[in-house]
DNA sequence: CGCCTTCTTGAGGGGCGTCAAGCCCAGTGG
DNA sequence: CCACTGGGCTTGACGCCCCTCAAGAAGGCG
């Protein structure tokens, strides 16, 4: 097994788990040499989680991070009473999970099937601290997390409830699939969650989401093929909703 | 020059300018070797910004980063129709300025009267990549604003307007002198802001935080000085009216 | 087919926005 | 000194957007 048949400098050392990763280099572990991958593969372990089950519970300790190879997580925040309020979502190859320590009032749960390659936190930040680039990975990770989130946050505070739902739909539109971004105008997509969670996304019920969804469909903006798929007629037209009440 | 009184090691060859930072060891500077705060130095203007002025404007690029030594300074967002969110407030000694050319859409502006320590980002980006200590604690400081854009995500998503505005004064409390954190549970609180600044903060008009602000003095969980000084009778009952509904 | 979850649609009510009037206060100039 | 002005703030009246409550439709699965 240590002939191996594309035997360059890249690959030669290489653990084969890394090898077959098809999100490798986009994700964090780009940064890392054969050395350091070895080094954190020995510790990863590769699993699924089901749609609905949580990677971590919010407020608990947690020592584990991983990287995502597909689907999506969801990010949430719960208050006393039960209200609750999803704060992000998370696509491949983002990862997820408290490294130094933040990040404790976040549960983070899967919102479709999610392919994880776990790890535990103190190897990952171990690494971080012999490898700069890593360190220098996450942390553009994170200022891309911190930009979505004050977006989120506009979206949140100043945008009416069709806005909102237009907004995200906008969101996912350019997050699943984004090499899929084809040259037409047209995007079919396939929703990661079920309305509620939607509705908790987007700070409102989810009677309110249904009745957005159907104002959209209404006004030709999109075509709900049924409820867990949604094509975007005009992806321009629905950028423009984001900024436009289309309430009356 | 040379001959400096106080020749211990840590303060021998530190720029003057820097011995006499009172944020510098919690800043991102505390990272720094006395000759890497002289090469930072050499690029250092101090400066007062005058309250309501911008530091940055949205949308438009900035070469320059700062340490803030003093004042509040207010992240905000603008919609193409006027609307407005912050998204965040930053205190002493937070650094603001688009790091590695992200944070792009978002304007910094003094909220009250700002004293910087104002650099080019080159140089500190420069710096970083020789001193990994540097972008570890900016990247922790980037953690910990995305912890608090989260946490205001749920207070805009899920919040009626009493506990907004009592999330928005435990916030202050907590954030302004937090050293004054008094043996005693009255705090008093030098707002900052005006009222549409709060507003726009909340996602809520003037009128309701005015009204809001009244409805928490009637129930005696704040005394109104001034329009400008609030005094929290107790700190405790405040916090619990951040997530219990108080308009009945 | 029955049962459960998810979703849609309608009717009604309330919280917050909108509009408007007036107060407070600092600044300015006569 | 006071009148005038203008920005910031408060308070009231009213309306609307979205929430609440409720009923029923649409799937999914044993």
């Amino acid at each position: 097994m240590s002939q191996d048949e594309r035997k360059d400098i890249h690959n030669s050392d290489i653990p084969l788990v890394c090898q077959a990763c098809e999100v490798r280099h986009q994700g964090v572990c780009g940064a890392l040499e054969a050395e350091q991958l070895l080094k954190l593969s020995k510790h990863t372990i590769r699993k699924v989680i089901p749609s609905g089950s949580e990677l971590h519970r919010g407020g608990e300790d947690s020592d584990r991070c991983s990287n995502i190879m597909g689907g999506v997580a969801k990010l949430s925040k719960l208050m006393s009473d039960g209200r609750q309020q999803i704060v992000g979502l998370q696509f491949a190859p983002d990862m997820v999970g408290r490294t130094f320590a933040s990040e404790s009032t976040v549960a983070v749960e899967a919102a479709t099937d999610v392919r994880l390659c776990s790890f535990p936190r103190s190897v990952i930040e171990e690494i971080m601290s012999e490898a700069p680039e890593l360190e220098h990975r996450l942390h553009l990770q994170k200022l891309k997390e911190l930009d979505e989130a004050r977006d989120w946050m506009l979206t949140l505070g100043r945008k009416s409830a069709v806005e909102k739902v237009a907004s995200f739909l906008f969101l996912l539109a350019t997050h699943i699939d984004p090499e899929k971004a084809s040259d037409d105008k047209s995007v079919t997509l396939e929703l990661p969650m079920k309305r509620s969670d939607i509705a908790d996304f987007l700070g409102l019920t989810i009677e309110t989401i249904s009745r957005q969804l159907t104002n959209l469909r209404k006004r030709g903006l999109i075509d709900i093929q049924d409820r867990r798929t949604v094509i975007i007629a005009d992806i321009d037209r629905l950028k423009s909703a984001m900024e436009q009440d289309l309430s009356k």
